[in-house]
RNA sequence: GGGUAGGUUCCCGAGUGGCCAAAGGGAGCAGACUGUAAAUCUGCCGUCACAGACUUCGAUGGUUCGAAUCCAUCCCUGCCCA
């Protein structure tokens, strides 16, 4: 506990999107002198603007604003990356006497910023993947799942046969380590190298989904469909990490004339709520993290810079 | 006005006498989640006093032991002719 409190501190604002993170953020940001840190798995991408909402040029020259803008959107990318980049800004921000503050809704990322990813740090290798995967296309999901359940009973037991991505992990980690996945220490919150504060902003589910259609429609008044196009000419392939991204996937088809735009837009609302409802479930299981009703939003800036000065 | 195709659970859409509360998909909801995470995966999804009961398949009436499925009439919708 007192080791707890000897941590460096960071405020973080997650949630949901559309629900209100960024214009909180800053107006924290506009009181304290805050360093702001994306937490977002698609803002990392440059030319990937206004379907990512990415925090405009107005609203970044309030704070110095990190970890946007830094992948080419024909790379991959992945969480441990940004992790290792995050670790080393907030050092550097800390050295400054300033406060790291995160702005997202990567679930993942809080994650792995707030615990260490074990497992031997040891990142996916392209080769054994290759061969999971043919495996997985061979003998299908139930036999490989079989193959895990033979080595690491544990973590078979946890994941569902269908569940081949994290099959496949699991077995990775089984065969380029030696060990088992469930027999990898699991780090606990006293392994956290932080102390979080951490807030969320609570809407009525309704109210939160009018939000996103309303931001959908913008984001195609705002052009979306022609940024789209620009990262296709660049040469960005459909496949690529980024072009999984909401607004991005749903708009391809459009572009090639295999949907039409109403539908799409159909689409990406829909599929934002879905996501949307995802990061709810995830960031409920947060205990750290305080909720702040919509309605007390007014407030909410000084109520959290009052927890803070604490 | 005539002809024709239809009206199925929130939406789309299977289902042509019992195995149907009714395939499948979508939406919605709940949940999982350690190097793809805006991804991927799972469960629920007519109602209830829930191993059973009750109410649904445009409406009403009929045939039948038994109908979403057959018949009659009516209402509505799309398309074609006028």
């Amino acid at each position: 506990m007192n080791m707890q409190n000897n941590k460096p501190r960071i405020l973080g604002f997650v949630g949901a999107t559309a629900s209100g993170k960024t214009s909180l953020a800053l107006e924290v940001a506009k009181r304290l002198p805050c360093e702001i840190l994306c937490m977002d798995s698609m803002q990392i991408y440059r030319g990937m603007d206004i379907g990512t909402a990415k925090p405009t040029a107005a609203e970044q020259s309030i704070a110095p604003h990190y970890m946007i803008d830094i992948v080419d959107p024909a790379d991959s990318y992945s969480v441990a990356q940004y992790v290792d980049s995050a670790h080393h800004l907030i050092a550097d921000i800390l050295s400054r006497n300033h406060v790291p503050v995160l702005v997202g809704g990567t679930g993942l990322y809080l994650q792995g910023l707030s615990l260490p990813m074990n497992y031997g740090g040891l990142p996916s290798d392209p080769a054994m993947r290759q061969q999971l995967t043919d495996d997985l296309a061979q003998i299908g999901p139930e036999m490989l799942h079989a193959r895990l359940q033979s080595v690491d009973p544990i973590t078979a037991a946890r994941l569902h046969p269908n569940d081949t991505r994290r099959v496949i992990r699991a077995l990775e980690i089984f065969h380029l380590t030696g060990t088992p996945m469930s027999q990898h220490k699991t780090p606990t919150d006293a392994d956290s190298p932080y102390r979080f504060s951490l807030y969320a902003i609570d809407w009525p589910r309704a109210e939160l989904h009018q939000r996103i259609n309303l931001r959908v429609d913008l984001m195609i008044q705002n052009g979306l469909l022609d940024e789209v196009e620009r990262l296709v000419r660049s040469g960005v392939p459909a496949d690529a990490q980024s072009m999984q991204g909401l607004g991005y996937k749903e708009l391809l088809p459009v572009l090639s004339n295999k949907a039409a735009l109403p539908s799409a837009v159909e689409q990406i609302k829909t599929g934002t709520r879905n996501y949307a409802r995802r990061q709810l479930i995830w960031f409920r299981r947060d205990k750290r993290i305080e909720w702040i009703d919509k309605d007390h939003l007014p407030s909410a800036a000084e109520h959290i810079i009052n927890n803070w000065k604490e």
